[in-house]
DNA sequence: ACTGGATCCTGACTGC
DNA sequence: TGCAGTCAGGATCCAG
């Protein structure tokens, strides 16, 4: 479900509800996640108060007095919603805070990829965290960046994009959106691009991950803000999901293919 | 050091 | 209405 930008779109939605609030009650339904939820975990937050919520990747962290760092991922299936007190429970709702506001703060998640998980250390040292690349539309990630990380490299442009070392945040559907909007063809090894064109791709990679912040994000299946709005990026959509339609540039067919197991939209003329 | 592939899990959808 | 098969927004881990 979400990329960066429905990660952004829920770390703003909640922020206010929780920030600054103590928890009251911290409660897990089912530590099966991605990785086990810890079995000390409620013991840890409760009494405590979230001073901070940020996000790194899509990572949502938030800021645990200076105890600690509660990590959210919210995998292909996640969602975060803010709730009045009593809200019933629903399907696949694994865990969640209760807050001095009255409100709760509670994760779904059908398909379990996600994970919640404590962090005492720095959490820029944290495992998940040291390796990653830069954030779209920060200073670090730009033209030599693209072009000197790629040399040599034979995987598709496409995977390059996709790998968190690269830049983070750019997950299946922004990435065929950013290269259609910079006319690479995401098969292209990364390595036969041209610093020109990389140049392209970094802009087109800041100005898709923005539009689609500022539409709230890209609801295809069942993903909402936590005030339960879908986003709107969908609507600017302009190859994912789009096979047989004619490009917005060219008229011809949007083609579809299969890159490293995952679904690829591509316009063959515009593309090269 | 790189690369591709399998893998975790449930639900929605398609075709018979 | 049922059932089998396919596919889905992530990203880690492992073998070659």
């Amino acid at each position: 479900m979400p990329e960066l930008p429905e990660v952004e779109t829920t770390k703003r939605g909640i922020a206010p509800h929780i920030e600054n609030q103590s928890i009251v009650k911290a409660i897990v339904r089912n530590q099966q996640l991605r990785w086990p939820i810890d079995s000390d975990l409620s013991a840890k937050l409760e009494g405590q108060v979230v001073t901070a919520v940020t996000r790194r990747a899509k990572y949502l962290l938030l800021q645990i007095g200076d105890h600690g760092t509660l990590i959210l991922h919210l995998g292909m299936s996640g969602s975060l919603r803010v709730l009045p007190q009593g809200a019933a429970v629903q399907k696949h709702d694994h865990f969640e805070l209760q807050l001095s506001n009255n409100k709760i703060l509670r994760l779904n998640d059908p398909r379990r990829f996600g994970a919640v998980l404590w962090s005492d250390q720095d959490i820029n040292q944290h495992k998940l965290i040291r390796n990653l690349g830069p954030e779209p539309n920060s200073a670090k990630f730009d033209t030599l960046r693209l072009y000197q990380l790629s040399r040599k490299r034979k995987l598709t442009v496409k995977q390059f994009i996709m790998d968190g070392k690269t830049v983070v945040g750019v997950g299946n559907i922004y990435a065929s959106e950013s290269l259609f909007r910079a006319g690479i063809d995401p098969r292209r090894a990364a390595g036969s691009i041209s610093k020109a064109r990389y140049m392209k791709l970094t802009e087109t990679v800041n100005s898709v991950i923005s539009k689609a912040i500022a539409a709230g994000g890209t609801t295809l299946q069942d993903f909402t803000q936590p005030d339960g709005k879908p986003g709107y990026f969908k609507q600017e959509l302009t190859v994912y999901g789009k096979a047989g339609e004619p490009c917005s540039i060219c008229q011809s067919e949007i083609q579809q293919e299969v890159i490293a197991q995952r679904n690829t939209f591509y316009c063959k003329r515009c593309q090269t």
